[in-house]
DNA sequence: AAGAGAATTTTTGTATACAAGAGAGTTGGC
DNA sequence: GCCAACTCTCTTGTATACAAAAATTCTCTT
């Protein structure tokens, strides 16, 4: 991919959809747009595709392109299947962990519980990603770790609202704990299920999510 | 997506890459290939990224795009994520499964019978592709599916060679049979591991299966 | 003669122009 | 007065034209 301005249009749009600028439904004109990005609409239509292709849009042939949110029972399945991969990556990473990912590992703990304590949740979900990350890799399996960070990356908005579920900082972070400490014993069973039930708690919760989810929602719709 | 010209040479160029007309390696020229096409370099690179954000080409800004196909190493990865969603697929359809499923995977069993019997290796592809898509389906979990069929479809090539290898399509026959009585029973941990055996054992057998494509690989670049 | 640098050529990226389908609005018929 | 068909417009899909960056070749110098 990854002409210049394709690609930062493809950017540029993809956070305006994920921060819900553009509501489920919207339909994207390809002229307006491509004035407002002031180039033409060849650049933008790549755009376009790219964002189909990862799932935000939905091209209808000569119809135009539909921004697509995921509905709840969507997410629901979506963080199912994170928790998977999730646990799969944690039973690889038991298996294989190397030092130096250890190491790294720690450290990105260390920095998730320094913005717990400052109570700095945007530091804490930047930390908790880059900790997830860092276990995808861990897992050995190249291919496992871009599938993990492409499903992190379209739930990111989602976890991130989770994060402000009183009182959910707080356990993440003792699940991280108890994730390291089961991964440095080697202890796959451990890893896994652990880390299933740290991801799909939040596809559980997803009452109080929503809740949020809502009236963020509104406030933005007015 | 799915202008009509720009998704059918996509289709195409699929089809050549994965049946290795072009090597790993291989840079497709727009201009070449809108010419062989008959058509103008639009649509033609429209039908490159939609390849490229599948994973079946690279696109270097300014520098072309270069077909990608998976190595032996990623390729067990690949069935290595496979094999876990399939699993989860199995484990969630145990739970899950409807009268209708369970009639509809009984007579997809039914029809591999009736190729495996015949000899027919293709009819028999075709047939167990369809057991598992109908499994997927039966899992309840429509991303989890779409995820399930997307990695199938780009595993394809490589799971038609494994019918291949000797006595492997009895094997997988009877694979299916002790899937289908375990999803009769509803018991889900039978069911998730004999389906991650009968994905994860294709990838284990990674040396007899190499050897199929490293032979059809010399034929055809003779 | 070999290497570095400039000019040329080739190829990708972007803009614009053109074609054609979908949708809205209007008009004619019943 | 209502429905249907036709036209007109608006938008998408495709072609072509243009710009700019690589790659290549050629030349000049050492």
């Amino acid at each position: 991919m990854a002409q210049r301005r394709a690609d930062n249009i493809r950017e540029t749009l993809e956070h305006l959809i994920i921060t819900g600028e553009f509501s489920d439904g919207d339909r994207l004109d390809e002229t307006r747009l491509s004035e407002h990005f002031s180039v033409s609409r060849t650049p933008l239509r790549e755009a376009l595709q790219m964002l189909a292709a990862s799932g935000l849009l939905e091209l209808r042939p000569r119809r135009g392109a539909y921004v697509r949110h995921p509905g709840i029972i969507e997410l629901v399945q979506m963080f199912e299947v994170m928790a998977e991969l999730e646990g799969m990556c944690g039973r690889l990473a038991a298996r294989r962990l190397t030092d130096e990912d250890l190491i790294a590992l720690k450290g990105s703990a260390t920095a998730c519980e320094k913005a717990l304590q400052t109570g700095d949740a945007d530091a804490y979900y930047r930390e908790n990603e880059q900790f997830h990350s860092l276990l995808y890799a861990a897992s050995g399996n190249g291919f496992l770790a871009e599938e993990a960070r492409r499903l992190q990356r379209r739930l990111q908005p989602f976890r991130r609202m989770q994060l402000h579920v009183r009182g959910r900082m707080q356990q993440s972070m003792a699940e991280h704990q108890r994730i390291l400490a089961a991964l440095e014993k080697g202890d796959a069973a451990v890893v896994e299920s652990e880390l299933k039930g740290h991801i799909a708690v939040q596809g559980e919760r997803f009452n109080d999510l929503m809740a949020h989810y809502d009236r963020s929602n509104k406030r933005r719709t007015q």
